[in-house]
DNA sequence: TCAAAAGTGTTTCGGGTACACCCATGT
DNA sequence: ACATGGGTGTACCCGAAACACTTTTGA
């Protein structure tokens, strides 16, 4: 048996699964692919990894590629490499996914091998390019696991929000309905909000007051070993 | 500029964090490299991924060829891919950690491109080869993480284990005591365990009575959405 | 009878959840 | 005065944590 046999050709992706919260509905960005294999299906934003260049990196590039905007959070979700998943060849693909804040959320002009690009309710999603499907599913399990847990939430929301936006992207991702008291009691019992003196008419009643994530106070509460459960 | 520039050579490893309990101390382990880079450092185990072979697959040969065991648990990790990580080039490094059930941890036979493996104490570690210390660190903290919120802690384990043997694995992992009482309830309040009719000595004493972790139970429970956190 | 580890209940505290009304603003 | 969304407090429940003694076994 040949030990370490060396792989006639490998090539690695960075796609990006890229949420926002639209019209109080959770949603993903996908591209209708222009160029075989897969042709005219859907598929989630990527593309291969150039020489010198880091993985979070690529996939920054991406996003900014297909979208024109900066994401709010980006972590790496896993690679997937099952050797029969793309059928140009071994691919390897190193996914990421990424919040952006609702507001920034235009249909962006498709870019490189994209015929289209749109944005997609995630529970009307169509069926996927390659192994595509999968990864949304990962991803969206955990995006959902994370806004439980951590303050990725905060990441859907414009750096200036009301506590109601907050409350309605945080019911997007998770598909049910929060109490109004408990959720605010709980996000400001977190002590990484601080209040701003502007306020924002939403439709044609009382203004609400507008609130800012705070960096500052959420590294002080961390070094102080805080957890952030939601 | 060139859009998707193709890279020159790519190559994937695939490389696994070993954990295991030995003697009250959660340890990890790293085989010592005999060929360059880094002749004579300490490294995580792993190997170059091969044509035709999934990741996950890859990662279990790499698990059998160090120790001869198989994992009782197995989940990737993360990809590290920094363009200068691997002097010899551009190696994206697929990482997954495993445990290994207590008991099953003799010093294995080096295998492969090692001159020597061996457990090390995860509180003295030497300085590793590449980027293994970060991914060591990654992988401690995921570690913890899960056995705090799932049920990866059986698997560190022995198919039958007495409680006080899991409960001296989550404290080694998690490095501080547990209440023994508090503990046990816990545990067997998830209602995943199976008490067998057979019993242990520990030392000269009153002998434990053997558990053992039930797949059915806690599918069941799993199905009715209960969730498990420790 | 002693040494060693197994096994067992109760109380307290804090966070989570359920629940309904008044307030500010513009028309 | 009315329509619209903003904002607030209390009671109950359950899971987490603190805490110490009795039992079984073999030497």
């Amino acid at each position: 048996m040949s030990y370490n046999r060396r792989m006639a050709s490998l090539r690695a992706a960075v796609d990006v699964v890229i949420f926002a919260v639209r019209e109080r509905r959770l949603s993903v960005l996908l591209v209708k692919r222009g160029v075989p294999p897969f042709r005219g299906r859907w598929a989630i934003p990527g593309g291969f990894l150039r020489e010198d260049e880091g993985l979070e990196a690529a996939a920054r590039r991406e996003l900014n590629e297909e979208t024109g905007l900066t994401a709010s959070f980006l972590e790496q979700l896993a690679t997937f490499g099952a050797p029969g998943r793309d059928p140009r060849g071994r691919v390897l693909s190193v996914c990421y996914f990424a919040l952006l804040p609702a507001g920034n959320t235009a249909v962006p002009a498709p870019g490189g091998d994209a015929a289209q690009a749109a944005w997609f309710d995630v529970r009307k999603l169509p069926d996927l390019a390659f192994d595509h499907g999968d990864i949304f599913e990962y991803a969206l399990q955990r995006l959902r696991w994370k806004l439980e847990w951590t303050t990725v939430g905060f990441g859907l929301v414009p750096k200036r929000f009301t506590l109601t936006e907050l409350q309605q992207a945080f019911e997007a991702v998770l598909g049910r309905a929060a109490d109004k008291r408990n959720f605010r009691r709980k996000v400001l019992g977190l002590g990484v909000l601080a209040a701003t003196r502007e306020q924002k008419r939403e439709g044609l009643a009382r203004p609400a007051r507008l609130y800012e994530f705070s960096a500052q106070r959420f590294e002080k509460l961390r070094e102080r070993g805080v957890l952030f459960p939601f």
